[in-house]
DNA sequence: GGGTTTATTGAGCGATCACTCAAGTATATA
DNA sequence: TATATACTTGAGTGATCGCTCAATAAACCC
């Protein structure tokens, strides 16, 4: 008996990804979704609930695709190869948006909306986890010095990127060069 | 004949680099500024002409008390050692706000206003060239390895530093350990 | 095709945004 | 003390914010 809906419920939660990671979460308005999805205010909040809600299906969906990446890119080349890959993917400049959506999202909202920011934040810890388990299987494979925490390696390989990010949004910083040096520091990991 | 006003503009800009340092550019409204800096909306126009302009002088006024750090710094302790100081420095738990302003700003702001964002990335380039400098002094004092590329040394390290403060807002990061790891990285480039 | 159910629509809600301005007040000079 | 001059005040501006809901349109089952 029921009307089924005209949209595809993903791809407008793609849509909305890539319009609240270049434009931030106060930068992108109901009236910009609405553009941008086509959806009336009624569908939009039958759909989605609120702009909140839509914002946290949009991380979900970027962190998910982050680890599908990096776990088939790992199969692929092997893990230490992806570490460093992924640097240079991430700076690729036929991306819109360089930062990374978590860390941006974290930083505007920590002080303002706790839900929100601590969801970001526990996508950063599951991308760090992410990463910790490619360092340890590169330990396993002879790829890295096996007396390292390969938490530890996370950690700071998560900082790099975070840094490594938010210079390729800046068009005075040569980021190749940038993504360059870090994946060489990677190398030096080797035993 | 004037009455003169009862404030002090200098402390007042002060307070609203700490709030807009803190909540963003969207996340502090009007209202914040006048509760905060005790003003009444006729006052703060006439002081500062509007929060955009009030928003750039306190983006000023942080990268010159950074610079004025930096310089000091190195004057009592060398230019390598401010650096690695610096690290620590950042990541100082009594901080309120750990991630760089300019870097809070130029994410928030690239995609909405290109005018504070143009401000905060040419605040950005003068904190790196401030780097460069370091780097260049360390180099004439036999601290680093002078085939190296001072320019490059400083995009690194300012690339680190702000990952750096963008995992010290996490609380579920040893920012300090990863401080040290930075640090670490530094006196590898002794000649 | 009739009846039911749900999607779609868009005008408009109260709240808040950055900001203005005319009236009132305090201070320095004369 | 009188006057000129600027600062201080806060009610109020239009615009936009996220969001609601009653009316309408479309698809399904029988």
């Amino acid at each position: 008996m029921p009307r089924r809906p005209s949209f595809d419920r993903d791809a407008l939660i793609e849509q909305a990804r890539d319009l609240f990671w270049h434009r931030g979460w106060a930068g992108t308005s109901l009236k910009d979704l609405e553009r941008e999805l086509k959806l009336k205010p009624g569908s939009f909040y039958a759909a989605f609930g609120s702009k909140d809600a839509l914002y946290a299906l949009a991380l979900e969906r970027y962190a998910q695709d982050g680890v599908a990446r990096l776990t088939g890119l790992a199969n692929e080349i092997g893990p230490l190869e992806t570490l460093k890959t992924q640097l240079q993917h991430v700076v690729d400049p036929t991306r819109e948006t360089k930062a990374c959506m978590l860390a941006k999202s974290y930083l505007e909202l920590k002080a303002q909306n706790d839900e929100l920011a601590d969801h970001a934040g526990g996508l950063l810890k599951a991308m760090e986890r992410c990463f910790a388990d490619l360092f340890r299987h590169a330990q396993s494979e002879g790829q890295v010095d096996p007396s390292l925490d390969p938490d530890r390696l996370a950690r700071r390989y998560q900082s790099d990127l975070m840094g490594l990010r938010v210079s390729a949004e800046r068009d005075d910083v040569d980021a190749m060069e940038l993504a360059r040096d870090i994946a060489d520091d990677l190398d030096r990991l080797h035993p």
